[in-house]
DNA sequence: GAGCCTAGCGTCCGGAATTC
DNA sequence: ACGATGGAGCCGCTAGGCTC
DNA sequence: GCATCCCTAAGCTCCATCGT
DNA sequence: GAATTCCGGATTAGGGATGC
């Protein structure tokens, strides 16, 4: 219990802190508390018949694995005071156990027979703790009261238990209110700092508030007096030791309380014949417990007896004890080698590296082990765990290095497959490589460019300021320039597409109409590194017949790696705990790799050669997603007098220059010259309106197409101009409109 | 209270809400 | 023989219901 | 056979199959 | 006020059903 509304009064000071930011610290944990907490789980009661050690065995299990330390504190006798408190609170802890509950005592009798359960309960949990190498250490009295002291002596960084007793005793940190929630897993914090500067209460203060309004040892405390009336008394006597004028008043007259509200508590507490009661000062502020020297490290956890235990208390078998305590194995294994810096026979031995995977964002490995000899009783073969990268490299490095070998010559494999293929082929010629520069180029400039939607810059402290705000510069400058090039390109392939090829009127109607040439968000910064080969003739990339007189024109947009790049990054930061700010980003929010490409009419005199894959490795960028490009093309065909859209897909892993010529080429039986070509990607057009102005010039019909970042009016003003809306849309809005075909086609009246 | 098991999702974008 | 394609299996994560 | 409408999915990787 | 997260809506392709 504590002391009665001492949390209501400390819930300004009140942190929440995730359970993975008090990795590092050494933490003092009051263990009454948590098989207390577990025994009222009702869920559990009758069902299972241990369930204090199954949580402490995965609390311990969890808080160990993100690097917190633990020393359990095992209460001891209760103080003579809290007798009365105490039968009350056991008679509760075990009102509602139903019969069969292997731990329960006689039930409603309360004193020593619950008790004497309870004590055994803590037993079997420290046989758990020497199972798993946890130190543990007895109190004299309240474990509150040890964990105090030990945090007051700065030997761990703060107490780990609902009682707020703890800071009467002389605790510096508190956490409370442990959980392991797989949506929020925290504590809340409260550090005597804090409660001394901003709530202005000391340890003193504190105990005279126990004295005020009840703690354990006074449970009603003084009557008519509560949270206000105690904390206005102390803010009157700021200045004045709280105890020493308790003390004093007895002898002092009515007219010397500096307030009413000091006279009219005075009164109320005078009512009680022991106030201010001494013992439970004493109580508070001499401490009985012998802190040691040095708190213990955690020692290896031994598994065959963690096995036998829990094969005994708790009915598990051994594969699933060993499941769960080997990642603790490896751990500790990995933290000596770390701390030694040498390995050792005792040790589990790593056998390869399986695979890499990612966990929570943290990049890990999949592990097998070598099985120990000693081990009879796990039916399987090897051990395998999962660990984190960064332990393991500093560990095992050659056997990262060979994974890293074996991954690098299956890549290989890959890649000098393609190769063969360019050596074989006699057409590869100076474009291609034009093209490679290009690209190469393009990711260069990936470092210099950024999408301000997967990377907002973060608001670090002062010193990064001007660095931050001289890089938004060159980002902003990048946007205008590729911009600029952009409407250029997209000009110069537009009038050429009208100059130089004729249509007929069909044709005129399906002509080329190009989505996906997004660049800029107003407001926002979205670069989109761009390689062009915008002369045909000048390059060797084979197209079909039909495209024969067509420019090339390809962006990539990688915005994903980098992105990852900085989830990474971000990820990094949040563990370091140094960018408070910065919020880990929607790492679960992918985005997609597009490549937007354009095609567009142009007179040239081409040869037929064949299509290269790119000699340089750069220049071959593999798409780690799949995207789709579908390159629709409506077209004579050869056995056919219709025309028909054909959709072509590209899947990332095709998704280079040498992708798209095949996939260009695939279309190469047609004698016939497309009656319609629109090629589209994901990447969503944000400049639409000037380019459907200006399709729509050589059109009879008006061309729609999608635009965001409008609200719903404006969506509407634009639907009535069949300008910016998908026809699917505005069918839904509109559906007594003419509309036309989002690509230029006729379609009938709705 | 915490883990286990199973099933299902996996596009992007913009604006509102939340947090700092 | 090689590339494109489709599909099965897997991965990482989340949520909900149930169990320990 | 083709056009239209309506509904649903939207991850990655490896491998077998098929077509060229 | 800026950064970040969340959620609803939009987009696109593709497949199936239906009708002409």
């Amino acid at each position: 219990m504590g002391v009665l509304n001492l949390w209501q009064i400390l819930g300004p000071v009140q942190q929440h802190q995730e359970l993975s930011e008090l990795k590092g610290q050494v933490l003092a944990v009051d263990l009454s508390i948590w098989v207390c907490e577990t025994q009222c789980v009702k869920q559990m009661q009758g069902i299972v018949s241990k369930p204090f050690l199954r949580n402490l065995f995965f609390r311990i299990l969890h808080l160990l694995q993100l690097g917190v330390h633990l020393v359990f504190v095992v209460e001891g006798e209760a103080p003579d005071l809290k007798k009365d408190i105490m039968c009350k609170r056991q008679e509760a802890r075990f009102h509602s156990k139903p019969q069969g509950f292997k731990g329960q005592g006689p039930r409603g009798s309360g004193g020593k027979g619950s008790r004497r359960n309870f004590n055994a309960c803590l037993r079997e949990c420290c046989r758990m703790l020497d199972c798993l190498g946890v130190p543990y250490l007895h109190s004299y009295g309240e474990a509150e009261a040890l964990c105090a002291a030990l945090d007051a002596a700065g030997l761990v960084d703060g107490c780990l238990t609902n009682d707020g007793d703890a800071f009467l005793y002389g605790a510096r940190t508190v956490y409370r209110n442990f959980t392991m929630n797989t949506k929020d897993p925290h504590v809340e914090s409260y550090s005597m700092s804090s409660i001394e500067s901003r709530l202005g209460l000391d340890r003193q203060k504190m105990v005279a508030i126990a004295l005020l309004l009840g703690c354990d040892y006074l449970p009603k405390g003084v009557p008519g007096v509560g949270v206000d009336k105690a904390t206005k008394l102390l803010t009157t006597l700021q200045g004045y030791s709280i105890l020493d004028r308790f003390h004093k008043w007895r002898q002092m007259s009515d007219g010397e309380c500096v307030d009413p509200i000091e006279s009219l508590v005075r009164k109320k507490a005078l009512a009680l014949p022991d106030f201010p009661q001494i013992p439970v000062i004493t109580e508070f502020l001499t401490s009985k417990d012998k802190c040691p020297s040095a708190i213990k490290s955690w020692s290896r956890p031994q598994i065959a007896e963690l096995q036998k235990f829990a094969l005994d208390k708790m009915e598990w078998v051994v594969e699933y004890t060993l499941e769960k305590v080997l990642p603790l194995v490896t751990l500790w294994d990995m933290t000596f080698i770390c701390k030694q810096g040498h390995s050792s026979d005792r040790l589990l031995q790593p056998l390869r590296v399986v695979k890499s995977r990612t966990r929570q964002g943290v990049h890990c490995y999949e592990v097998e082990w070598n099985k120990p000899e000693s081990d009879t009783l796990s039916p399987q073969a090897v051990y395998t765990t999962i660990e984190t990268q960064d332990l393991f490299s500093k560990c095992y490095p050659e056997l990262v290095q060979e994974f890293e070998k074996l991954v690098a010559a299956k890549v290989t494999k890959g890649k000098s497959r393609k190769k063969k293929d360019v050596e074989h082929d006699s057409a590869v010629v100076k474009s291609s490589q034009n093209l490679d520069e290009d690209l190469c180029e393009a990711v260069g400039n990936l470092s210099l460019t950024t999408d301000t939607r997967g990377s907002q810059p973060s608001r670090g402290g002062s010193s990064s300021l001007g660095r931050k705000v001289e890089k938004e510069r060159i980002q902003q400058e990048n946007v205008k320039l590729l911009t600029q090039q952009l409407r250029d390109t997209e000009k110069e392939i537009r009038y050429s597409t009208h100059d130089d090829v004729k249509l007929n009127e069909q044709e005129s109607h399906t002509a080329s109409m190009v989505k996906g040439t997004a660049s800029q968000q107003e407001g926002k910064l979205k670069v989109t590194p761009e390689v062009t080969v915008d002369r045909y003739n000048n390059s060797k990339i084979k197209l079909p017949d039909f495209t024969s007189d067509l420019s090339l024109h390809t962006r990539r947009n990688t915005e994903e790696h980098n992105r990852k790049a900085i989830t990474v990054d971000m990820c990094e930061k949040k563990v370091q705990g140094t960018e408070k700010q910065n919020r880990v980003p929607d790492i679960n929010r992918r985005s997609e790799v597009s490549t937007a490409v354009m095609i567009s009419k142009q007179d040239t005199g081409v040869t037929e050669e064949e299509c290269s894959d790119d000699e340089e490795e750069q220049a071959y960028i593999p798409l780690s997603q799949r995207v789709q490009i579908n390159l629709k093309v409506a077209l004579k065909k050869k056995h056919k007098a219709s025309t028909k859209a054909k959709n072509f897909s590209i899947r990332s892993e095709n998704l280079d220059v040498s992708g798209l010529c095949t996939m260009l080429g695939s279309v190469k039986g047609s004698q016939q010259l497309p009656t319609k070509l629109a090629i589209t990607s994901t990447q969503p057009d944000q400049d639409t309106e000037g380019m459907c102005d200006k399709v729509e010039a050589h059109l009879p019909n008006p061309v729609t197409s999608t635009s965001r970042g409008v609200s719903k009016e404006q969506d509407k003003d634009k639907m009535m101009s069949d300008k910016s809306c998908t026809l699917g849309t505005a069918q839904k809005s509109y559906p007594d409109k003419t509309l036309l075909n989002v690509e230029g086609v006729e379609r009938e009246e709705c």
